[in-house]
DNA sequence: ATTTTATATATGATATATCATTATTCAAGT
DNA sequence: ACTTGAATAATGATATATCATATATAAAAT
């Protein structure tokens, strides 16, 4: 018998087309607001419409979308009550995801975790915002994988597909004040981590989340939309 | 103008579908690993496969149904493992429902939480588990909503379609197990937020889901699957 | 009787066609 | 110039047809 054959990739479509659109979404490639025609892009992607219809559908049920009866979908326009309700589900979540990671994580993935700061750190000094944001997610959400609870995963995820586009939209709109680089707790969590304190790694986090969004609800506060 | 005209409901047949089966998992009609086709729900609910299979797809996002490639559609089989998950996330969401709540509930919608329990045990004692069994969610689900975040309801909605089916196979496999109406924290849950007692209303609640659930877990043990 | 193989069936995946509703455009009327 | 109304286009909703793959059944071989 054949070794190391390669696997064949038997994802279907549907679920090829949902990745592609969800990392659109959190790099920033739609903003709040936009249209998503089904039919466009499906000749985009190159498919019937199903698959997009579908992949689109699953958006909207989690909220990373919106669509109102005979309308076309859109990329939803976050306010600063639905941003503060998101921020305090996070809080949540995301604060035991990071005892749990406390408990659990590997050298392997907490060196991950350095390297992906790092790499924000350098991307905010050489001023390419869009990277350093993303950094700042990979770093939330391998935090959350290190806490091994799928289910957490998946919700975290969800969560922050809802602010994805709010967040870049922001560092398009005002660049300076960018804050992810400079008072982020991403180092007070690493450090929890390493000394395996649960209550520490929680804290750290919150503080983290509620810091990262204070740029965000500046915008808010004199967007008066 | 006239005024008072009745809203016509504009719900799609996706929606009306997916409402259905959604019911019909809470109240137990599936048994875990059941296959649940998508032609032959068509036939049964006189709509064409589209609807059922996007209501289906819906369900499978929020992991509530289960999809291999090329294999039918079944309720999943909860493990021991995967519902301590659930549980911990359950713990952290419901949590911060309750003291939520204990914030923002109105004497209407606490009136109606006292009632919902009053219907729990009245079923329990005429030994209608599973008209119980529904009460209790409908206490934990409206009790979420007098939270006032319509995300959070969401989350912990998706929560309990996971535990659904498990839920009610136990009521069928050991009726005299179901502790629900015995040995649940939903007086200290109700006198808590009638105190407006954020913290007490969230430790009440954990220890609701914790009680609530060792009947779930003696039947893991028992049943080494 | 058991195993293997071939056929038929069931099922999800995808593409396409058509419908209803809304948004847009543009011409006519004021 | 502005408003109104009709025609057109855009868009999601639904139904149906066809395909690929897995499962179940039946037949054949041992």
């Amino acid at each position: 018998m054949a070794t190391n054959l390669s696997k064949i990739s038997r994802e279907n479509l549907t679920s090829k087309v949902f990745q592609q659109i969800k990392e659109a979404i959190m790099s920033g490639r739609f903003q709040p607001g936009e249209r998503l025609p089904i039919r466009s892009l499906a000749t985009k992607m190159g498919t019937s419409i199903t698959p997009v219809r579908e992949a689109l559908l699953k958006l909207v049920s989690f909220g990373a979308l919106e669509m109102k009866p005979a309308h076309p979908i859109t990329i939803p326009i976050l306010n600063k009550e639905g941003y503060l309700e998101n921020r305090t589900i996070r809080l949540a979540n995301e604060g035991l995801a990071a005892a749990e990671a406390a408990k659990k994580i590997k050298k392997r993935q907490l060196n991950r975790l350095v390297k992906i700061n790092d790499d924000m750190f350098k991307a905010a000094r050489e001023k390419r915002f869009a990277d350093a944001i993303a950094h700042n997610y990979s770093f939330h959400i391998e935090l959350c994988r290190a806490a091994a609870m799928p289910a957490l995963l998946e919700i975290v995820e969800i969560l922050w597909l809802k602010i994805g586009p709010s967040l870049n939209m922001l560092h398009v709109a005002t660049p300076n004040s960018l804050t992810i680089a400079k008072t982020n707790f991403h180092r007070e969590i690493l450090q929890a981590l390493e000394k395996r304190d649960s209550e520490a790694a929680k804290t750290a986090m919150e503080q983290d989340l509620i810091q990262g969004g204070a740029a965000l609800l500046d915008y808010f506060d004199n967007q008066p939309s």
